[in-house]
DNA sequence: AGATCACTGGGGTAATCACCCCAGAAATGA
DNA sequence: TCATTTCTGGGGTGATTACCCCAGTGATCT
């Protein structure tokens, strides 16, 4: 190896980002040169000491890793984003890709496959696990349609009443907040549960449960 | 110190594990002497090792730590339990005292927290964090009828009423299955929401969702 | 023996949900 | 220009929800 990878961990969970801090800095390749706590934390830390590669975590607070990992791409493309997450949702990895990430690796992995994949990513190449590149070899087998978005291919409307929906309001005040007729705010959420093949008002909740979704209980 | 404090260290994310292992044989009083990946796996290691500490998360797959936390302390009563976990959910932490543990540390720690942690109960005493032992308190304010219960102080009934919900049935699917009559079903519910002070289904998913109850999408 | 509580059922009701039918306006794109 | 999609509404319907009333059973506790 020529030099030290300069990485940066961002993780909301001290204890799980200084376990990580500990494997990387015991790595003879790597170094780590700064730390974060949530996501608005992981950009600024990262245009402020641009390292090679950022490990983040994809649950975080005041700003969500996919986002995170958007802004630091967008700003910094040649800074490498390993994501490491719990997840082993699938429906995460395309747009995680799409912004930008290198990498994908779940939390239960061995400290043996972090340090592999950051040193094959700082290499110039990817790393993704077996799960997530069966996901992103269906995506390019298939045209394009179906691919994108977090959701499913929601409209915007249908997105809205998806939200006000696991915040536990009933179609009369969607259509209120939305300023339409309950019938069309009806309409809105039937066809969303079509796309989503979601059939009763559970469903909906434990979907966006899985995605990670469901607004803070304020 | 005397000698090594012996611990056991149960969390199914093995990057998660590997860190937390790490911060403990870094330390210079502990030693780890075995890792589980899942509950079950947790109180079988507990029984053939029998550590002086077990540093136990919450949320795993095959039994809960909860319940993990309960068959250990059963079992081998002068195994100490440490806690780890994700959530700050206050409803946690009487049934994990009640089950048998000494300490209830959240994941945003430092390490230094967790090694004071275990080296405190090692010595006989008990770790909550501030809003742990805010709450303890609390139980013990009170008379002791609120308290309990990881759900509110709900009956049998309405327990298997509350998890047939977040498993998607719907009120008459839930008389069949328990085999009673669909308005004592409906009566099991309304009891359940009143309870729990829920009115809507999406709240009864929601509430499930912060306690970590949801049920995996099988 | 009397009280309390969980469990078991019944009746009823207003609201909501999930889904079907229909169609016009506006924007987008082939 | 024509087609598709999105958004906007309407009518209707059966199922479900959330909540009120009522009462008998059995177990437990004092």
């Amino acid at each position: 190896m020529t030099r030290s990878i300069r990485t940066l961990v961002a993780d909301d969970h001290q204890i799980v980002r200084e376990g990580i801090v500990r494997i990387l800095t015991d790595a003879p390749n790597c170094e780590v040169v700064a730390e974060a706590a949530d996501g608005l934390e992981a950009v600024e830390k990262t245009l402020s000491t641009k390292p090679d590669i950022v490990v983040i975590d994809l649950t975080m607070p005041r700003l969500s890793g996919l986002e995170a990992v958007r802004r630091i791409h967008k700003a910094l493309p040649k800074v490498r984003i390993l994501v490491l997450t719990v997840h082993e949702d699938e429906e995460y990895i395309v747009p995680l890709v799409q912004a930008g990430a290198s990498g994908y690796l779940v939390k239960d992995s061995a400290s043996t496959e972090l340090t592999d994949a950051i040193t094959k990513i700082a290499d110039g190449g990817v790393c993704f696990g077996p799960q997530a590149t069966r996901v992103l070899a269906q995506q390019f087998q298939r045209p394009a349609e179906i691919a994108a978005d977090p959701y499913g291919s929601l409209t915007d409307r249908e997105r809205e009443v998806f939200h006000l929906v696991i915040e536990g309001k009933t179609t009369k005040e969607i259509a209120a907040i939305m300023g339409v007729a309950p019938k069309t705010a009806d309409h809105h959420r039937s066809n969303m549960m079509n796309k989503l093949d979601l059939h009763t008002t559970v469903d909906i909740v434990r979907y966006a449960a899985r995605k990670g979704l469901l607004p803070d209980p304020t």
